[in-house]
DNA sequence: CATTAACGATTACCAAAGGTAACTATTAAG
DNA sequence: CTTAATAGTTACCTTTGGTAATCGTTAATG
């Protein structure tokens, strides 16, 4: 695996920059699908069950998801316990996550072309590893 | 390859993270890493060298270079073109490079733990193969 | 050969995505 | 009832990317 790193972040920069190209014609910007994404497929959720998924600090998610509020994709729903800040998606972030996804899952498609289904599996699979490998070396400032 | 993107960026903040953890015991960022392995491995080169190969614009490598060269990690060369910065490393960067070299191959044999030949190499080349579909693809604004 | 093009590098900005520290409310524990 | 812990926020910093405009220098062209 000599220069796996490499090709990684190669491979990073470029992905995000695609990714970006299609999210912002629908208004959005990465960490806005991120967000989106996990409210979307977890259901209604704080801010801590987000930051926890993407291990990510609390103000970061804050920050996304006060200009997810204000470009009106979601909304807030009431909790019994005050301090919390629960979210889900407007009819309007429904919409533009729908067209998202189809043209995410399109491009998902068009970018592994030419790699068998196995191909596309074991990759899968070894980069799941391989953060599950990072995970439990342990030291990670964010556990 | 349902969710290879979310699989994929999930990976790459906790992977960039641990490398910054080795690199900053050395002095270094993850952007200086970079320009450091280009001209380690390509010989001197000049910024637009660097700037094409990682697809970055040049004022980015400029400052990045400029980090370097304070830190003592690169120095100028002369050229008969007097328009170009040709930079190589330094003793002291050749040094640190190999100590974070060193480093850097013993991560990457550790998070690629309990996979096997094969899947290190269809992973590897799986990568290499998405960024060129994505090259090839065309519209990428900075080709 | 003189003028114009192109090129390499830089400066001065801006944006996105991450981080810390310190704070306010609110709830849970003792 | 007082103290802990928790959820969220605010203010600010860092890293890595981008643009636009500019300066020197080289290459092209009339």
């Amino acid at each position: 695996m000599q220069g796996f790193f490499r090709s990684y972040f190669l491979l990073h920069r470029i992905l995000i920059s695609k990714l970006n190209d299609l999210l912002s014609a629908h208004g959005l910007i990465y960490s806005q699908w991120m967000v989106m994404y996990y409210v979307k497929n977890q259901g209604p959720s704080t801010l801590v069950d987000i930051s926890n998924y993407y291990n990510v600090r609390k103000p970061v998610i804050t920050r996304t998801v006060q200009s997810l509020e204000e470009a009106g994709f979601v909304c807030q729903i009431p909790s019994r316990d005050r301090r919390e800040k629960i979210i889900q998606l407007t009819a309007s972030g429904e919409a533009v996550y729908g067209e998202c996804r189809q043209l995410i899952d399109a491009l998902e498609r068009e970018v592994t072309r030419g790699l068998s289904d196995e191909e596309k599996d074991v990759t899968l699979r070894s980069v799941i590893k391989i953060r599950e490998n990072i995970i439990n070396i342990g030291g990670n400032k964010h556990a």
